[in-house]
DNA sequence: GTCTATATTATGATAGAC
DNA sequence: GTCTATCATAATATAGAC
């Protein structure tokens, strides 16, 4: 079933290898991981069945994570340091850009992002249920400072008329929620016989929300 | 820890029951069950722990339910069924009134509801995000009839212009998603220090999404 | 209907060879 | 670094007494 590493190295049993293949090594894992945690949550995941997807030993774990806590705190870090790396590049990036296009660009950008990482939502659907360790962790160290910057663009549309008046949080949380059909792909496939991950319904879906959210004000 | 029963029965020893005490055991372990599934998802929930939180032995979950896949049919069985019947009640009340603001309303009674019973989104945010025979049995059986009315009633305002063009099972997918501040609950509260529940948040909340969706044209 | 007892398998983690 | 072997616990499910 699960078959041996990309990087079949030749040897005769087990011993050490070099950094390089144990970086690898933990990628696997971590990927492996992000799938599982997204798929089934920190409880339903198993550490074996990580090992098992990523092709090597569960021990192999322990070595590199010591706990299933480590695991998923190394794949968290991962996972949102991938994300605010990217809305960060694309906020210098717009640099010099009008207010209004630029934060429906970002918008954009934020939907396509969900859309092609669909993981981090679903790892997120998970833990922000309920209250917990594991919860708070992720809050305070990655899920804040992103929602803060967001908040501060929603709140300063509005200041200028070119978002929805009130609690900015909601607008927000519709904004989080737009991107459920990606996050829930398996159910609006089945649902509607269409793929949510194609360009154009991304395209589609895209414009829908910056139509809601920042309509363009020529009426 | 776990409490005996509401019900306090004095007797001697264990053996048969009434059906009424029966009934009450199932309802209790249903709505552990649920609780459960809700924050764990079915491989996360245990059949012992959702016993011990209902105060029951484990063996009586077999004895009613025969498996955990049985138990987790139950539970799905009487939440969509509370969903659907509510909205259905609904519906026919508003038998007579004019389509928009009928419209208006049951968009307004899809929040409340899901404001309420946050248990149903998470239940789902469990099984929607990867194919598998319990997800195709939820859709078939519960979500596609509900989907499906919802659906009708989007394109029938948007043919009569009062909400916005395009697909509309993207327009659907909004409003489910809208939902998400109340599935992730715990999340919403850490992050914004604001309590989701109340209905002052519920009320602004659903004033949002219908100021959102269905404009009044008076500009 | 509800209980105790148990079979069987799967889990996270550890010990230690190479 | 990677392996095999194993421990202690927890899982679902079954058997059978009352």
């Amino acid at each position: 079933m699960a078959s041996r590493p990309a990087t079949p190295i030749t040897r005769k049993g087990p011993g050490r290898r070099s950094a390089e293949h144990a970086a690898s090594t933990r990628e696997r894992i971590e990927a492996a991981a992000l799938e599982a945690f997204a798929d089934l949550g920190f409880d339903g995941a198993s550490t074996r069945q990580i090992a098992g997807r990523a092709g090597v030993n569960p021990q192999l774990i322990t070595y590199h994570f010591e706990t299933k806590l480590g695991l998923w705190k190394a794949v968290a870090d991962r996972t949102f340091g991938q994300l605010s790396a990217r809305l960060g590049e694309r906020m210098q990036g717009l640099e010099g850009v009008a207010d209004d296009e630029r934060m429906r660009l970002m918008l954009r950008e934020y939907i396509r992002y969900a859309a092609e990482h669909p993981e981090i939502a679903r790892f997120m659907a998970h833990e922000g249920s309920r209250t917990g360790p594991r919860l708070s962790w992720l809050i305070e160290r990655h899920v804040r400072p992103i929602f803060e910057s967001m908040q501060q663009g929603i709140r300063e549309a509005q200041a200028r008329g070119s978002m929805p008046a009130g609690e900015s949080i909601l607008v927000s949380y519709v904004l989080i929620g737009a991107t459920t059909m990606f996050s829930q792909a398996a159910e609006f496939e089945l649902l509607t016989g269409r793929d949510p991950r194609t360009p154009e319904m991304i395209e589609s879906h895209a414009d829908l929300i910056v139509g809601l959210l920042m309509p363009s004000r020529e009426n």
